[in-house]
DNA sequence: ATAAATTAGTTTATTCTATAAACCTAATTA
DNA sequence: TAATTAGGTTTATAGAATAAACTAATTTAT
């Protein structure tokens, strides 16, 4: 029972938190994950663009009300690494 | 449903390993938990040391066959950690 | 009309962390 | 006696996390 890796992308909290709520739902505003995650906008604006970088999440910037408006959705690509990360960490919890 | 603080002293691989590994055993020692883990010697060391710093594990200091000897075992505080962080980062993983 | 405050973020600067590489001391083997 | 091995520790550097500062436009108050 060897420990397998775990994706570092995944293993920071703030993150982890985005994706965990990302994958119980459709989409999410930014504001959504800040007040969820209760982060800095400079940090959760940081963390998001890591994992579009990564692939993880899909980013849409439009418009309403005049404002600015970023929507989140987890991909397939995000959902499975979320998986496999769940898979991971579980193997050090179990003792 | 709140993210709660997740350890950062246990948030990282190589100490959530020693920890994982330690929790099953009595005591383990420097090369056990060195071939476990694959990790560096270097890197096992300071990540050990800062597990004892924190109360976490007491590391005992002996000699064997005429060679130093670390012995490592989780403390009591170490194991309520253990315990609340599985706890916390259960709430990230279940959607 | 213009100053102040709000919305909705991004960029940057600094601190903190992780890790490999280098080092150390003593013992053993060639 | 010179490598090599055992069993680590210390340090130097790169990378990551985050708060603070900034941007840009909008809305409200004066």
């Amino acid at each position: 029972m060897a420990f397998k890796d775990l994706d570092p992308l995944l293993h920071n909290q703030l993150r982890l938190s985005i994706i965990s709520l990302l994958i119980g739902v459709e989409s999410a505003e930014f504001k959504y994950l800040l007040d969820k995650t209760e982060a800095t906008r400079g940090n959760l604006s940081v963390q998001i663009t890591k994992l579009k970088d990564a692939g993880y999440v899909d980013v849409k910037k439009t418009f309403r009300n005049n404002y600015p408006l970023t929507t989140c959705k987890i991909t397939a690509k995000g959902v499975d690494a979320f998986e496999k990360y769940v898979d991971a960490i579980s193997g050090y919890l179990n003792k």
